[in-house]
DNA sequence: TTAGCCAGCCAAAACGTTTTGGTAAACAGT
DNA sequence: ACTGTTTACCAAAACGTTTTGGCTGGCTAA
């Protein structure tokens, strides 16, 4: 006998999962209420007496009712949840920055009680990973993390007028959320302090310069050039794209193959660590004959007590990041506020008995510009 | 003059954002046609005729719709998103085992069209927060790893009769799906060749021992020992409920106290790596006087190819469990699938000249039992 | 007493889909 | 010509909330 063959759906079957969950209209029945009061109710509003209110709450603590979010969702326009699309380039995921700022995020979701919506995106489709999310409207807003220069996922989302946040800036930044830290005083501060305490050779082992983050990190050490009317080649300028593995070892060995270096500044206190064996595999000595500086992201998988009173730290932790950003985030979608940027403090912490020019042994905590 | 104080929000405020996105409506207008028939024309309904469905794909193309997730969300009870609350322990996201099965996870996600959720809870509050995720219709089902024997969070979600997967397998397996390798049968393979090289004193360096995969592979260790009538005091067993860090090297150095210990057997390949430096230190050679096994989770941001000829290396690429666990689930979730398991496959890379007996050069590869 | 106000409640609409249970027209078989 | 079947469509209900725009009855002020 041959099947009718109407009505035949091509892809997604019904699953029959059992659903006996407690609903408003539950509730309503029960006490006696309608389902308006008991909305608002719940809500806050203050058309609701206080006798009410207690007898809904009380029912709502037994009954284990949960408001359906599919349906506060539709009606509300609001998911309650944020999107992260990330870069999925080569160890991404894996770099112990990510990892900081995602702690961050994770947390500060959990305590607002917001939605994560995690993905990696091939570099090549990630606008489309945002406008497809968008127009299912599946989540209030976005993470963007790593800007360049001008990020074509900042100019997407931009243009589609939807709420953003940025860890980073670019060129745009007063048109969107962000938060950062302040990349080009802080590098500043850090190769002026070694200039102000007699170095004239000095190496940048800096980060990807295809970000904004490590573009301004050079503009700063730049910028302390051009304020001591020193030489354009007194800082040899070294960068990775590929920030893990043995990028740290084999800049600072290229750092020292110019014997008259006597200070090397550092993107991330990784690079710093494991540039240790090529600065003792050149018999050279951090806070010895050579000044160590480095930004220090407050990543708590990397033990940099060895190094404590080595090197010097400009330190401003990542996960503290993570958390404004979603701040941010949720400030922006739920209460509409203006765009907001947000430098994050850093503060200075100098190492000892590294000055290898006679001039005073403790550097001067500074002020980041 | 007092402002009425009527119907005022204590929580949220409504924002205001706009909205001009092209509905299921929209197209019913502009095509003349119901919303039933637009509706089953993009869900593969074979009750639309050929031309009206190229019609309605068409006029989707052009005006960009985008099905509301919300509103499918609400009438069919699906979510099409996946839930992941990771116990929050220290370096539980910084973990490269962790990286390399999320970095799956993510991948068959996105080729499945899921979203994920994650989230990092405290151990305490975890089921509390399966408990309100499912009260709350957030997900469809979850991903749950590094299950303990007798995992609180399978009770829980067991009882509440919802999809989940389990990364690895406790007591109550063959009630839920699971993906795992198999833990026992490997590491009786690892430590039956070692003692058919003619290794009589080996050491186990073990995962953390509360968490079953761990359990299980001493098991399999032990196992291998009684196979071949050996004393129970030919195997030094050493683990670490801190796997990051130091623990590869302080424990290799544990193994080496005992100078007849000619083998070490490793939990993970960065304990391997890790602990090479207590070994040079011990006046050892791996793949000298010291045999070395290890697991090899494919963990691709670990570079082991300083070690390929001097380990052996027993691979099964977590990345690859990450893409299954999400098969896994997806399976259940969509189509109500019994629960079912899947040991991923292993490889076995025998090092060269390995043996400190003058037993063959050679180790035969072994099949997993 | 009466108008006005306020506190406290509610019915119904709305959000954007999917699904149910049809109908009308065309076609086939007798 | 009549009956049944098939094809191609559709109106309305449903999902579980929030929000709008009421209504009622009691209190206050004049």
């Amino acid at each position: 006998m041959l099947e009718k063959q109407t009505r035949i759906r091509r892809s997604k079957a019904r699953g029959g999962r059992r659903e006996n969950r407690v609903t408003i209209k539950d509730l309503a029945r029960d006490l006696g209420l309608s389902i308006t009061t008991i909305s608002r109710a719940l809500n806050g509003y203050s058309d609701v007496s206080e006798k009410t209110r207690l007898r809904v709450v009380e029912a709502v603590r037994e009954s284990g009712y949960q408001p359906n979010r599919s349906a506060q969702r539709l009606v509300t326009q609001r998911t309650h949840s944020l999107g992260w699309i990330k870069d999925e380039r080569a160890g991404a995921i894996a770099d112990p920055h990510f990892v900081e700022v995602f702690a961050g995020v994770l947390r500060a979701c959990r305590t607002e009680n917001y939605d994560l919506v995690f993905a990696a995106g091939h570099h090549s489709s990630q606008t489309s990973a945002y406008d497809r999310s968008i127009r299912e409207h599946s989540v209030d807003g976005f993470i963007v993390d790593l800007p360049q220069p001008r990020d074509p996922r900042i100019s997407f989302l931009l243009d589609a007028d939807v709420p953003f946040v940025v860890h980073g800036r670019e060129s745009r930044s007063s048109q969107y959320s962000w938060v950062d830290i302040d990349n080009a005083g802080i590098f500043k501060a850090l190769a002026g302090l070694m200039f102000d305490n007699g170095h004239r050779r000095i190496a940048l082992v800096n980060g990807d310069e295809h970000f904004a983050y490590a573009i301004e990190r050079r503009k700063g050490v730049n910028a302390a050039i051009r304020q001591r009317g020193l030489p354009a080649d007194c800082v040899t300028y070294l960068s990775t794209t590929h920030p893990m593995g043995l990028a740290g070892y084999q800049l600072t060995e290229q750092a020292l193959a110019d014997p008259s270096v006597t200070a090397i500044l550092y993107s991330s206190s990784i690079m710093a660590m494991e540039g240790q064996a090529a600065v003792s595999r050149a018999g050279r000595v951090a806070g010895g004959d050579l000044a160590v500086a480095t930004m220090d992201d407050g990543l708590r998988h990397v033990d940099l007590s060895p190094y404590e009173d080595l090197f010097t730290f400009a330190r401003s932790p990542l996960r503290d990041a993570g958390e404004r950003l979603v701040d941010a985030l949720v400030a922006r979608c739920e209460r509409d506020e203006p765009p907001s940027g947000k430098e994050m403090d850093v503060t200075f912490h100098i190492a000892q008995g590294l000055d290898s020019a006679g001039l005073p042994k403790k550097w001067r905590p500074a002020k980041a510009a």
